[in-house]
DNA sequence: TGAAAATATAAGCATATTCGCATCAAGCCA
DNA sequence: TGGCTTGATGCGAATATGCTTATATTTTCA
């Protein structure tokens, strides 16, 4: 046989697209490693940007830039504090799951 | 004070920089919705690459570029038998996050 | 040996991401 | 109100990614 295009959709997968769509996402946000920096910056408490900008190597611009990438995804909140805003994580199993991944990587690393 | 780029890498963070550039490099290859089909597909058992183009929908080309970038990560290994190769996951963390992350959203999704 | 099937690779294009620079907006205080 | 500080946004250039089409490679088998 040759190679015959599908004519209509396969769909023997255990999850309707929508969730590999939407898996892909967040780990696409995931994917530099500045968020991942700042998400880990962030498991112990709320920060406003200037104290970010203190722990992390990077322009003020792209700091705003990449925190409102995570806002948006709903992985970090925000409130204002005067002239200062403090973010903080929200999404709770995206800090674990970057822990949890990070964890093992410096582990194996280690070795 | 006026926005002053820190004279010297603040490295105030709890892993070194490499951890966060290769969990951000898994992140990457797992951001791809056909990535995650893959990984989904192959959880129950090792497929040929016919067998994966009968359950996802794209064309071979494309199927073999998304095969071989999981390959060269190290999550799926392979197989020749006569004319057909054979996949498998070889990282089973990678599975297991997977299935992890898309069962949670499932299940959110369905609430 | 030569054709056919299964899979891989190459080239090209369209789109998306990232970063840096410049500039803007909002709040505070003399 | 004016000036200073913190943080956000707009924009252009460079780079990366994904998909499609065309072609190459490997193996089997008549």
């Amino acid at each position: 046989m040759t190679h015959s295009s599908p004519q209509e959709a396969p769909s023997g997968l255990s999850q309707p697209e929508e969730v590999f769509d939407r898996a892909a996402e967040l780990f696409r946000v995931m994917s530099a490693p500045m968020r991942l920096k700042i998400i880990s910056c962030l498991c112990d408490g709320e920060k406003n940007v200037s104290h970010l900008l203190s722990r992390i190597d990077t322009t003020q611009p792209n700091m705003s830039q990449h925190l409102n990438t995570l806002y948006q995804a709903g992985i970090l909140g925000k409130r204002r504090d005067g002239v200062q805003i403090y973010y903080r994580i929200v999404d709770d199993r995206v800090a674990t799951l970057c822990h949890a991944v990070c964890a093992q990587i410096a582990d194996e690393t280690a070795t």
